[in-house]
DNA sequence: GGGCGGATAGCCCGTTCGGGCTATGCCGAA
DNA sequence: TTCGGCATAGCCCGAACGGGCTATCCGCCC
């Protein structure tokens, strides 16, 4: 293990270790340094790869792992999966320069405890490694809100009540006569209600509208 | 103001300030407890309803609100849409009874910084809060990994690379036809893949298939 | 008071779906 | 080798869908 040069100070007995993993030197230097600043934590080893940060894990045995994805030899959820496949409790941190959808779905089912862009302060990291030492079963997701919030500030088209109704109905695969039967209408009326969503939501059939319906967060209260 | 007696000793000069919202004073009081043993937490106020939470919000201007989602006047996002209008700074974490997915999705639409499960560890609440107050835009989200955990170990069902591809296709609300056309297949194939995904899933038609699937999240890769 | 958006309702008609059922070829596991 | 799963492909047919177009009634806002 070449890379175990991160021992910072004596802390608080107490305190909750941590491994970080990344290829580029610099950012490890840049995240024990944020890490020094927690009298809480504790970086007790680094690694650059995924091989390395195995052997480090299996010797060091830290509260939490900060990876990030790409390495050399492999990426960070196969850590992630490796050690969450035989620790619950151990807090997985996944730092990453591109915070795609797929990528933060990706983690969560790697058993990853949080997700951290690097373009986030380190500061961040920081509390994210804390909080995942607390509870690694949690997600933390810093982006996703950012995902969010641009959805919620949203030019979305807004549905009626009546239509987000026939919305939640088409969602649930009736057709066009039951939907107008559960809501007291004739079909005609279902009819011009579903070809309205359609308009607004820019679709021709019921699945364009309901895909793009769910993305948009326009089912959110639907429940089956 | 009635409930503004949760004044805990003076901590740090630093320490970040806690409002407290549920209608219990039972739930309250444990979580002031809880807060009590983070020395860099501080509780500066407790409220019953939104009313009061407003108000208590307005005069103390707290680092982070911990508010239940049900209250006697209206609901924890209320209070949590009210606020981040105007303070995109501030850390709001929602606690529920009922973790559902949807509550989950609405709470980060409203603009909460942490979404924890009453059934979770108390700490995990103050740390959440902890966390909430430094990087409020990053969602926090405890039961959210367990869900996907739930995914992860699977009993969904698994679709063939084949309809995979044919139901991402469908996703587009292509018809049958042009969804052969894309895949180089007949169209008789074409239905035979969408009949025996509708098997798989549980479904009869486009619309359920589609909305089951990205419930089971199937559709994590398709991405316009 | 007139316009606008929403909810209601109807009709026509060509296209598409969905179900059922059969069949072949391929591959890998039992 | 046999069985099962997958991909391929075809046929039939009734039911549902989607588009287009018109129309009335209500409430709200300017």
């Amino acid at each position: 293990m070449r890379h175990s040069e991160g021992m910072t100070s004596e802390q608080t007995p107490t305190a909750t270790s941590v491994l970080l993993i990344d290829d580029h030197e610099l950012i490890r230097t840049g995240l024990a340094r944020a890490f020094e600043r927690d009298p809480s934590m504790t970086v007790i080893g680094q690694a650059g790869s995924v091989a390395q940060a195995m052997a480090a894990y299996n010797a060091l045995r830290p509260d939490v792992v900060v990876t990030d994805v790409q390495l050399p030899d492999g990426t960070g959820l196969d850590i992630v999966r490796a050690i969450r496949q035989h620790n619950q409790t151990v807090g997985l941190v996944i730092l990453t320069m591109h915070s795609g959808d797929d990528q933060i779905f990706a983690a969560m089912e790697a058993g990853a405890s949080a997700f951290v862009g690097k373009d986030a302060p380190s500061r961040e990291v920081v509390s994210a490694a804390r909080h995942s030492a607390i509870s690694p079963r949690t997600f933390l997701c810093s982006g996703l809100a950012g995902a969010m919030m641009r959805r919620a500030t949203d030019d979305r088209p807004r549905l009626s009540e009546r239509e987000q109704e026939v919305l939640a109905l088409l969602a649930e695969g009736l057709g066009t006569g039951a939907l107008a039967g559960k809501l007291y209408m004739s079909e005609s009326t279902a009819k011009t209600h579903i070809a309205k969503i359609y308009q607004k939501l820019g679709a021709t059939n019921r699945a364009q509208a309901l895909v793009t319906a769910m993305r948009l967060g326009l089912l959110s209260s639907v429940n089956p």
